[in-house]
DNA sequence: CCAACACATACGAAAATTCACATATGTTTT
DNA sequence: AAAACATATGTGAATTTTCGTATGTGTTGG
């Protein structure tokens, strides 16, 4: 991504949904729907339907392994865009961290992926 | 401010009469609502209900001297709140270059303030 | 091929945001 | 005190966003 809209970008991060998507994919590197989907304890289309947006603007890049798709931060991101996100998840841990300990735990239990 | 929600602080950031506001502010350090009106090209009730919410939020301080109001950054925006803005200001400098430009000179034909 | 699973999307309703216009408030000047 | 100026806010309409529900698409295993 050689541009990235401010506004847009901001648009994107301005729903909890979203935000707390990037912030737990940030950190995991990766992570595949339905891990999200337990991580934010919400119903699989509303999940789906986000992160479908931050694909659309390009701030997330998904990837298709058997039946999962995995979803991490777009590698054309542009480096200010990242700065955002790490200086937001670095200052605010609680923002996300029961949902980061729902998304580790559903990773850490699956026996495939 | 102490604590400033993630996602409320992307809300306020998420239009772009707010962002190119607070990119303006953050460049000049301070500027009263008309210079922000001639400089984004706004009506007056719009220019000033969006600095209002910036102000609700704690993003911004306003002080009144004399006929007119300055906005500036608040002093308690949290470090990453901050760091944020200059990230997106530094990286993005033609996003608000042609309204910087509309500020610079209003700010300098004006006789007072 | 069929059933089960993971994910995506279409669609209309509901909720939230933004806007234009009118009017109110506060300050200075005369 | 009245007029002029700068800013704020009330109000309802218009626009945008979000949501719930149903259904569609792609993959795997039997």
């Amino acid at each position: 991504m050689l541009a990235m809209d401010p506004c847009q970008f901001y648009k994107c991060l301005a729903d909890d949904t979203r935000l707390q998507s990037m912030l737990l994919i940030q950190h995991a590197g990766e992570a595949c729907v339905c891990d999200l989907m337990t991580a934010l304890k919400l119903d699989q289309p509303k999940t789906s339907r986000h992160l479908a947006s931050l694909r659309k603007c390009g701030l997330l890049l998904d990837e298709r392994r058997g039946k999962w798709v995995y979803y991490r931060l777009h590698p054309d991101l542009p480096e200010w865009a990242r700065g955002v996100i790490s200086l937001t998840a670095d200052h605010n841990p609680g923002y996300y961290s029961d949902s980061l300990k729902r998304l580790q735990d559903s990773q850490n239990s699956r026996v495939c992926c």
